[in-house]
DNA sequence: GTGACAGTTTGTCCGAGCGCAAACTCTACG
DNA sequence: CGTAGAGTTTGCGCTCGGACAAACTGTCAC
């Protein structure tokens, strides 16, 4: 195993408060692993053998219903920890997760965890605190499924885009990889119909730019004006 | 401060690897409250500045939205833990907590948890899960709406309701406590107009038996069928 | 007992958004 | 350079379920 610098978890916010020692202790038990655009870096279902840290790249997390639908449970960018089910207590991934750029991670095998808190146990701390920040954006996302109508979700989903993978070009702000009209349907719980309409029509007001695989924000105040509006 | 009985925790999940020193020690730092039907224990927004196990009762969270509507995020059942806020690095609740019959409840300072967790690792481990597994119904929740249609999301929002809080009673199975088709509306993400038809056809079908804020289910497995019917 | 009210039922109407279908266009790969 | 295939756009009809409205009923307070 060749030795990991300490300054690769400098991005990550859940080892913020750990001590330099603590740092080279924790990356002892890791190694990193490349994972190239669309590959798998674990499946739903399947034994949760290690947890991981993105160094770089973009992942998508997938959740797949009995009936083969597949729903976009969030996207993973570099500094976050993920695939951290055993730390909750599960034996098994509850969805699957894949590269849609070139990436790369941290890996630690699950065994490693109990070692690791031991030593560290502001690590269960950070653990709870990312998991504790999930669970309020899955309820954020319950309510607005509950209670928006499809316009006004896809526009927070992008807004939610931006914020978390945003890249400033020329006209705007656009998603820092590439998107499927797709995969914005499977976070809103639409079809890609009715997404393309909706993009086609901010595209007409100027709001956005579309592109294959590609969505260009140029208006972002004008689109959150379209998120906030009650019931326009 | 009366002494309160080590077997109170006997009923809570979160505390179970404790030995019974340590739960001594844990219920030092508690008192217990009643809470009378209607009244609320923690509201969206203040201060978290206790936790607590729920002994005897039911409660109903609530997560508010900006324009006024409500969202029932879950029905708490006695020895589960909740308004763990802090423990997630949050400062305030982030949704309000109502006793929707008497409740009795073992309330700990937020600031007495740090001294805990101390003392005994167990609970940060216990946290994490159940944090976990409320993240994972959440997802579950996500992936329901965004690709259920209604009927079958109602009849899922049943079969966790007995689950949770299913009552035997003389012919079949009854939630424990009084619940609104307003309520089960607030959970699936409809109105109670949706919600009274689809439980009136039901009715109509022998599989369900209504009543004022009363829902017996006759038949558990004919729900179980339509809610895992993939479009009937 | 008798209001008053919260909760429920049912009817009618209508529109957002989904299903289906077909055409179009970029991109990658051979 | 040409072709295959993935991703996108757009039209059309229809249905699910929301909005509005009104009547009904069990429960509680007085």
């Amino acid at each position: 195993m060749s030795a990991l610098d300490r300054s690769l978890l400098d991005v990550a916010p859940g080892f913020a408060t750990l001590t330099g020692e603590e740092i080279d202790l924790v990356l002892a038990h890791a190694r990193s692993l490349r994972y190239p655009k669309g590959s798998t870096v674990f499946e739903q279902g399947a034994a949760a053998d290690s947890f991981f840290v993105l160094l770089h790249g973009h992942l998508q997390v997938v959740k797949l219903t009995p009936a083969g639908q597949q729903v976009v449970i969030r996207y993973v960018v570099p500094g976050e920890m993920f695939g951290i089910a055993v730390q909750m207590g599960r034996q098994s991934y509850p969805a699957t997760a894949q590269a849609v750029i070139d990436s790369l991670a941290l890996v630690w095998p699950s065994s490693a965890w109990p070692t690791l808190v031991a030593r560290c146990p502001a690590l269960a701390e950070s653990a709870l605190h990312i998991v504790g920040t999930r669970l309020d954006e899955a309820h954020v996302r319950v309510v607005e499924m509950a209670t928006e109508e499809v316009e006004r979700r896809v526009a927070h989903a992008l807004l939610r885009l931006l914020k978390q993978a945003g890249r400033k070009v020329e006209d705007g702000i656009e998603v820092a990889f590439p998107i499927t009209r797709e995969d914005v349907a499977q976070m809103t719980g639409t079809t890609l119909h009715t997404v393309s309409r909706i993009l086609s029509a901010w595209e007409a007001r100027g709001l956005v730019e579309g592109g294959r695989q590609r969505i260009v924000v140029r208006d972002p105040h004008g689109l959150f004006a379209i998120a906030e509006t009650p019931k326009a």
